[in-house]
DNA sequence: CGACGGCTTGATGATCATCAAATAGGGTGG
DNA sequence: CCACCCTATTTGATGATCATCAAGCCGTCG
C-alpha cells in the first residue's frame, strides 16, 4: 500500500546503516531481514514506518520472568511501526526471512500533511489494526483452546485460500511455541490442539510446518465465532 | 480533544433524532446517554465519530453462545468509532450515565482532508489506542487472575491518583460482570481476586463500587508488569 | 417490609500449564 | 553420502488455576 510512497521520499535523505541487526541499505528502503532479526525495540526512536513486502513479521512484549505475548502477525502490505509519539512500544522480529519497506517517520509524517491521501491510508491502516485486534481480544479472552487454536488456522488458511474452494493447504511460517505466544496456550497445549483437530478430521498434518484444512466450514464452526453481533 | 472540531462543524449538518435509544439531539451535538444505552451496535453505519465527554463507554463483541468481551472503557478526551470503512466493527454501552459528543464521520473525513492537523489529531488517536491494546493483549494472553485484576485496579487508580500520593481512592464505574468481560474472567473470580488483594492489604473495599487503593507501588508489583522490554 | 439485582463465598470439576521424556526432522561435519 | 547432533515437536502424567454450579448476603428500591 505504502511501498509506492517509499519512492516519492528522495532517497537521499535516508540514512544508511543504521539497522540494530546491521541489515545493509541497499539503496531502495527495501531490506532484507533475517529470520529471527528484529526491525525494532520497544523504547527505540521511531525512525521509520514499516511495510512488509514479503514474509512475516511479528510484534511482542515481554514481561519481567519472560512470559511473551505476540500482539500480531504482519503480512505483506500492512504497515508496523505506527505510533502515536517518536518511540516503539513494541518488540519485533521477523519469522523466517522477510522484506520490508521502510519509511522515515518524521517525513512520512510531514507528507501526510500535505497530502490528505497519504494521511488517509495511514488512518486507515491504523484503524484496521484495531479493528483486528477486537478478534483478537475475543480469542484471547472467551476462547478455549480448540477455538483458539481453529481461529488461528482458519484465519491463515483464509488468506491461502482460493475462492470456492473448501480446501487449503499452506505451509505455517511460525513455530509452535509463536503460535502459543501470539494465541495465549503453551507449545504442549498448541501441539496437542492440533493433533485433536487432526483427529477431529478438520485438518491434516503431512508435516509439522504444512497445515492441510479439509473443511474450511468445519475449521470455522470449531473456531467458535458463529454470528457473534 | 476533538470536542472543539464538533463545532468547527456546522451544526445544521447535524441530522437529529437519529440514535437507536432515542437520545434526544440536543443542538450541541453533545448527548446524554443513559446507563445501558448504546452509542452503536456491531455492523451499523459508521455516522459518527465520538468523543466521551464525561463518564464511560464501553466497546465489547459478543460471541453466538452469549461469551462477552469488552474491547476497550472509553474514558473522558477519549476517542470512539473509529473505524477504516463505514461501518462499526463493534458493539458499545454506556457504563452508567455518560455524555458523548458526537461528529459526522463523512464530514470529519472530509475537514481532516483539508486541516492536516485533524488529520494527524485522528491519526494519533487510533494509534494511541493500538499501543493502548498491547499491554491489554499480554494480561489477556499471559497475566494470571491476581495480576489481571491488579493491572486493572492499577491503571484505573492511576487515572485518578493525585500527583506523588501513593493511596487512592475511587468509585468503580463498571460491575463486576464488566470488569470479568474486560480481563477475560467470570464475576466470582473478579470478586475472589479482589477479596485477596484485601486480605492481601493492598486494598480496601469499603463498598462493592469503591476501591482504596492502599499502595499503588505494591499494586503495581502484584500486576506483573516489572520491566518487560 | 419484601423482593430484586449485584456481590460474595463455598464446593467441585474441567481445562490447560507444568514437568518429563520420547520422537522426528533438518543441518553439519566427517 | 551417511551418521550424528541439535532443536522443534509430540505425547504422557500430574497438578494448579479458574470456571461452573449453588447458596447466602447485602444494599436498594418499590
Amino acid at each position: 500500500m505504502f511501498a509506492e510512497t517509499a519512492d516519492y521520499i528522495k532517497t537521499d535523505n535516508v540514512p544508511g546503516a543504521s539497522w540494530r541487526n546491521s541489515t545493509p541499505y541497499t539503496s531502495r528502503s527495501v531490506q532484507t531481514i533475517e529470520h529471527g532479526a528484529s526491525l525494532f525495540f520497544q523504547g527505540d526512536d521511531a525512525e521509520y514506518v514499516f511495510e512488509v513486502v514479503e514474509g512475516v513479521v511479528a510484534s511482542y512484549s515481554v514481561l519481567a520472568d519472560g512470559r511473551r505475548q505476540v500482539h500480531c502477525f504482519f503480512f505483506p502490505g500492512d504497515m508496523l511501526g505506527l505510533t502515536p509519539d517518536a518511540v516503539y512500544h513494541a518488540n519485533t522480529c521477523s519469522i523466517g526471512k522477510s522484506r520490508v519497506c521502510s519509511i522515515p517517520r518524521a517525513k512520512l509524517m510531514q507528507i501526510a500533511k500535505e497530502r490528505p491521501e497519504i494521511a488517509a491510508k495511514l488512518f486507515e491502516s491504523a484503524t484496521a489494526q484495531l479493528v483486528g485486534m477486537q478478534d483478537h481480544f475475543v480469542l484471547l479472552g472467551r476462547k478455549c483452546a480448540q477455538e483458539k487454536v481453529a481461529s488461528f488456522l482458519s484465519a491463515l488458511g483464509a488468506r491461502y485460500a482460493t475462492e470456492g474452494a473448501d480446501t487449503v493447504t499452506f505451509r505455517l511460517p511460525m513455530t509452535r511455541s509463536e503460535i502459543g505466544d501470539y494465541l495465549g496456550l503453551t507449545i504442549e497445549t498448541v501441539s496437542r490442539t492440533m493433533t485433536k483437530l487432526r483427529i477431529a478430521g478438520a485438518i491434516n498434518l503431512p508435516n509439522p510446518a504444512t497445515v492441510e484444512v479439509l473443511s474450511r466450514r468445519r475449521l470455522e464452526r470449531l473456531a467458535g465465532d458463529g454470528a457473534g453481533y
